[in-house]
DNA sequence: GTGAAAGCGCTAACAT
DNA sequence: ATGTTAGCGCTTTCAC
């Protein structure tokens, strides 16, 4: 491995302009206070040189690291399965770009994983944290939020985080949904059936909830549960079919189980939209615009909820900012308005 | 913010276990030399005081950072159409965390984060880096070979890297491609088309040259070109049918590509298989699962591929490796084996 | 407004 | 085998 020319360091620079460490680095960091012309040769020399501040010596004193950690918890592969993870990572990417800090990315995997996030953030490399937890019963988020770092959830977890709540940034799911239900109905339906999520999050619950809030007094056999995968669309289609075959039309939790639905009914002789109308969640690309017929969706945008994730931890982080903005009202969630998206299937 | 209580440094624990720092320090990086008794006095002591290393201090003297970069460029922001990222990225997490090693991100859009990416590297945060770079006329690639910090890419880059040749890791794709081929040669299928992926990727240069392998003196009419989407797929697909409507096969390259093709030959009333078997690559879930039929692909070993490149990565910044293994008889790439998976479109 | 000097927490010679 | 000491490169009082 080629040994590499050891970089310039502040001595360098301030010998090269005949200055003090003191003023390039008040330079460098753009404090004010230094006059320009001395300014200016600080910054020609650093230029001339191809300075760049060694961040470990500059963490060393100022205990900031201009990092943030972003923790993805996937016990069951989920989040791979679809695209939207790295949409998040993009938000997020481009927040945190646009503010000078870094982006360190942690997966886990099971319990051992949680104890090494656990001393990862103890041990002071970031300044603040992203989480993505699924599950309802997921220990990570209560022990980073224990951990005392800044922390900004990506969607609502389920724990109220003791003093203070915890801040997070969700789609509205259940706005959606009720969206979504009442797309229906205007259309003319009346036997709306729902095809749920993955109960242990709170995302496929507020979707639950969304559905109930329109058809509140429906036929409890209407719902049949689901856990976000393909299979389950189809079982649980083949399951409200054959309980309930005067249903007119679905709302799935998420276009992965509708394509699966589309299959069941396509397979049962029955058309879609005409005899069964079906709405998913998501509009997820490419399967939404690839089944057939192809399908009306609720879509979030994910990319900009990661972008007010870091925005919100940013601003936590901000040490600069005034005293009466810090821990002001602010809300503790900040919730994304969805769109409905029609295609062909309703 | 709650002031976080100022954690425990090496002083602390010395000072509570009643020996020098330099013994804490040895004691804590496992270095030997230090007598039983005394050494678990020292354990004794960090467990009591929660002692966790400070990573800048130890940076700054060792110059290490334990940390790698992985860069994705994405100007068409397809990487993100896909969850192939996603699982690379797992592939890398895993490799770095079972070392230690921190996964720092950065994702490109545009030339002026290809400075800022150059900034960071040379600015020396990291150890190495870990290179996506999808389009052949990217100059990110040689910008951060350049920096000269120990590189592996991610899938066959296009440019030859100058002295010793650059290491990189890549799925089979020119034998899947042959495989792919074979495979309906020996269904028995003669006319069997190609519709390319985007040709400024190698993957699809790849891809092509594995068809054109087997198929040396194919009527060059059977190549239609695509750029990896589905309507590319769909849009050369009907060229397909359109000049050359005898065809009986066709090997796309890449499953949303398939898919666009399925859909086509179903609107012209073509059967799949039995008129026209269809064979994409990369066994994308849930598209490969979810066509109609259900697709035959070549499928690569994508989170192995991450795997791999973060173990090349860290053999190169192994400072303890014995003299002998370092910089020796290394091939620059290492390509994955892929498996042809059999559903029914062929 | 600018410089001098102290010190952040750690590792690595070098002593002992 | 253990301790002492000298920095690593930077920011930040504190003098001037």
């Amino acid at each position: 491995m080629t040994e590499t020319v050891p970089r310039p360091t502040l001595e360098a620079v301030a010998a090269r302009a005949g200055v003090s460490r003191a003023t390039v680095s008040r330079v460098v960091n753009g404090s004010d206070g230094v006059r320009e012309p001395l300014a200016e040769r600080v910054r020609q020399a650093v230029d001339e040189l191809g300075y760049v501040p060694n961040q470990a010596a500059r963490s060393l004193v100022t205990k900031r690291h201009d990092a943030v950690a972003v923790i993805v918890a996937e016990p069951e592969t989920r989040v791979f399965a679809d695209p939207f993870f790295a949409r998040q990572l993009r938000g997020i990417s481009k927040e945190l770009t646009a503010h000078d800090n870094q982006l360190v990315l942690l997966l886990t995997e099971d319990r051992d994983d949680h104890v090494r996030v656990g001393r990862y953030l103890a041990g002071g490399h970031v300044d603040g944290a992203l989480v993505f937890s699924l599950h309802i019963d997921d220990p990570l988020p209560e022990l980073i939020q224990r951990a005392g770092l800044p922390t900004v959830f990506g969607g609502r977890p389920d724990f109220n985080g003791g003093r203070g709540g915890v801040s997070y940034v969700d789609s509205d799911n259940r706005g959606g949904a009720r969206d979504a239900v009442r797309h229906l109905l205007g259309l003319g339906r009346r036997r709306v059936a729902h095809i749920t999520g993955a109960l242990d999050q709170t995302s496929a619950v507020d979707r639950h909830d969304g559905y109930r809030d329109v058809m509140a007094d429906a036929d409890p056999r209407l719902v049949a549960r689901g856990d976000f995968t393909p299979a389950s669309g189809e079982r649980a289609m083949r399951e409200l079919l054959g309980r309930h075959p005067g249903l007119d039309a679905v709302f799935a939790a998420n276009d992965l189980m509708a394509a699966g639905a589309l299959r069941v009914l396509r397979e049962h002789g029955r058309r879609v939209p005409e005899d069964v109308a079906v709405v998913g969640f998501d509009d997820m690309l490419p399967i939404a615009e690839q089944t057939e017929p192809p399908l009306t969706t609720v879509r979030q945008d994910i990319e900009e909820m990661g972008r007010l994730m870091a925005r919100l931890l940013l601003r936590d982080l901000d040490h600069t900012g005034t005293p009466e903005e810090t821990s002001g009202a602010r809300p503790d969630g900040l919730i994304l308005p969805t769109t409905l998206i029609r295609r062909s299937s309703a």
